[in-house]
RNA sequence: GGCCCAGUGGCUCAGUUGGUUAGAGCGCCGCCCUGUCACGGCGGAGGUCGUCGGUUCGAGUCCGAUCUGGGUCGCCA
């Protein structure tokens, strides 16, 4: 029987009580962790989101008892009751828990409310929860009650406090942008949202606030911020889900190297002061091309070395056609340096093969070096000795290692080594957990070509200001063409990214001509932009972060959904409110829409 | 859309080469216990093995399909 809280008040949450408080009587309200009966004294573990306070009931007259009824209750407790106890807090009689905050202390009920009597959990409220995530996320409500799942929230809301203070007392203005807004075809699919006032049109959710800000930075807000729900009709992934938040920025009268000192020293204050990771600023950088290079990703993880090498200089001529293919299609040859890994059987061999065919690779070439300094390899016989000497030595291949090599057009090697380089890692256990790098990637390309579109389409988007000394190349070598963007890297893991942006006229034309928009469909699609320009366009830039990968990474989670409150799984459904659901004919037909399903799928 | 992994009482798992009443721990229910905190003792309930179909004298165990969840490639300006 639920009982009413009137009357009560909350005085603490579990763990704000200590040894400061003995001899007080306090009030605290609270979860059943557990009960323990003993008979004629009952022990039970109060839990609310600061963690577990242990309360003591036993009988008697004076004011450090309960009374016969309220103990009737405590009997009656049960795991996830909710209840109000009132008592004094005292020293424990016996031994202290040393795993509790609360572990010298306890409180000797003097009276006892149920708030809320409570059904038997389908899984176990704990820490360290080893029950299928399937099951969890249905009972989300009772998932969030876990402390590991509570602290993951909690930081988050810490992470974005820090945020907000710092961004406030850099001159940053907190300014909200529409969630309902204009489709635009270019990038991930849109969400849409049909008009019922304009039948046959559609709302687009943002895929992040891009165009709004470039539009308050017009309007001459000087630096704004935002925590940005963000949407993308896109497939999930263990760090994407369909709703994520964007910690979104843009700065006027900035360049590059304005906006990089203001997240670095954002990135350095956020770390420090919620995790205690020192960060030492400034952060170290690399240039996209170096990046590929050397790693094979533009988001390289620099907790370990292994890096890329281009050896196709050395293989140039070589007798081995699959390199000498290569080289002739404009490709590279390149290689990583397992240290140590001469003597990994061929089986886990043949499956890093199959790993790197998941890639794009159509093989990989492999040279152990044996410690008697003889060679093992798929293709030694196509080489002379002399011929293999210099690509070892090139490799800086010592006995013991194992050598392996990519083949193929750049995209491809880089993809296939640098998916490589992170896989022998994990399994060579070269990673340190305990780091955190963070890494500037810069000058990214400006435009990449579609082969499927046959078209240049912009790496990072079509406002993105090419670098000075590039423009030149925009009619003569569009590839070429390097981009003011900037990614901010941890741990192999892309955080955020920006760019400086286009604010003149001419060289904004030239882009959209470049990404072959006509200045009719330009117009259509980005007009409110490009009128907005007309009127004085302040140079500007901007970053955004990805708030649930930075707090991931935080908290060392897994998945981006051990930081939502409500994640959705991956066919981007939510097994709690079973959000999306078919709705009423009537809405539909409000909407003036029909429901036109493929053949196959009308069948049920 | 492709590939890979998982699905046995409420939870986590075990189930030998297919063979009689499918096991364990935790949890749950009842009784007992005044210093427990992975409390303890005694007793008890609870599953037909995700679903459908097939092979077989016989299937949790083999085969096919399907559903659910996860990972990943494509995709994510």
């Amino acid at each position: 029987m639920a009982e009413s809280m009137k009357g009560l008040k909350r005085t603490h949450r579990c763990t704000e009580v200590s040894e400061a408080n003995l001899g007080q009587v306090i009030t605290v309200m609270g979860w059943v962790q557990k009960s323990r009966n003993k008979g004629g004294i009952i022990f039970t573990d109060l839990r609310d989101r600061s963690g577990l306070l242990q309360i003591i009931f036993e009988q008697g007259e004076n004011g450090d008892f309960v009374n016969a009824e309220d103990f009737e209750k405590a009997e009656k407790l049960r795991s996830e009751f909710v209840v109000a106890v009132t008592g004094k807090v005292v020293k424990r009689g016996g031994a202290a828990n040393e795993n509790l905050k609360t572990g010298t202390i306890e409180v000797r009920a003097t009276g006892l409310r149920i708030l809320s009597e409570a059904e038997t959990p389908p899984f176990p409220i704990e820490a360290n929860s080893k029950t299928k995530e399937e099951l969890r996320l249905k009972h989300r409500y009772l998932d969030l009650r876990r402390p590991d799942l509570q602290g993951n929230i909690i930081m988050r809301s810490e992470v974005v406090n820090k945020i907000r203070n710092f961004l406030a007392d850099e001159g940053f203005l907190e300014i909200e942008t529409p969630i309902l807004m204009k489709s635009t075809p270019e990038g991930a699919r849109d969400y849409l949202v049909p008009s019922r006032v304009h039948p046959g049109n559609f709302y687009a959710l943002p895929q992040s606030p891009q165009l709004y800000k470039q539009l308050l930075m017009c309007s001459g807000y000087d630096r704004y911020f935002q925590i940005a729900k963000c949407f993308r009709d896109e497939d999930l992934r263990a760090d994407r889900q369909p709703e994520f938040t964007q910690v979104d920025m843009e700065l006027s009268f900035v360049d590059v190297e304005d906006v990089l000192d203001v997240n670095e020293r954002l990135l350095k204050k956020v770390f420090e002061d919620t995790i205690g990771v020192e960060v030492s600023l400034p952060l170290p950088r690399i240039t996209w091309q170096d990046a590929m290079d050397r790693f094979g990703s533009d988001k390289p993880d620099t907790r370990f070395g292994m890096e890329l090498q281009n050896v196709s200089d050395v293989v140039a001529g070589c007798g081995f056609s699959v390199f000498t293919g290569a080289l002739e299609n404009g490709g590279s040859v390149r290689g990583l340096n397992a240290k140590g890994q001469a003597g990994m059987p061929r089986k886990k061999i043949d499956a890093l093969v199959e790993f790197a065919k998941g890639y794009g690779a159509k093989g990989l070439a492999y040279l152990a070096i044996n410690e008697d300094g003889t060679y093992k390899s798929s293709f030694a016989k196509f080489m002379t000795e002399e011929e293999l000497a210099k690509l070892v030595e090139a490799m800086d291949g010592q006995p013991g290692d194992l050598l392996l090599f990519a083949a193929d057009k750049n995209k491809v090697v880089w993809d296939v080594l640098g998916a490589l380089r992170l896989e022998l890692a994990k399994t060579m256990e070269l990673i340190d957990n305990s780091k955190y790098n963070f890494l500037w990637v810069t000058e990214f390309p400006l435009l990449e070509w579609d082969e499927e579109e046959k078209r240049f389409v912009a790496v990072h988007h079509p406002f993105t200001m090419p670098m000075d000394e590039d423009i030149p190349y925009l009619d003569s070598d569009p590839g070429r063409v390097r981009a003011k963007a900037y990614d901010i890297v941890l741990n192999g893991t892309e955080l955020g990214g920006g760019s400086v942006r286009i604010h003149q006229g001419d060289i904004q034309s030239k882009m959209f001509e470049m990404l072959g928009f006509t200045p009719e469909q330009a117009h259509s699609q980005f007009g409110f932009l490009l009128d907005a320009f007309k009127y004085g366009v302040p140079p500007h830039a901007g970053l955004a972060y990805g708030l649930d990968r930075m707090i991931m990474l935080m908290v060392k989670a897994e998945s981006i959904r051990d930081v939502m409150a409500f994640p959705k799984v991956k066919d981007a459904s939510c097994l709690m409110s079973e959000a999306p659901n078919v709705v009423d004919p009537k809405q539909l037909e409000e909407l003036c829409i029909k429901i036109d399903l493929p053949a196959e799928e009308t069948e049920e």
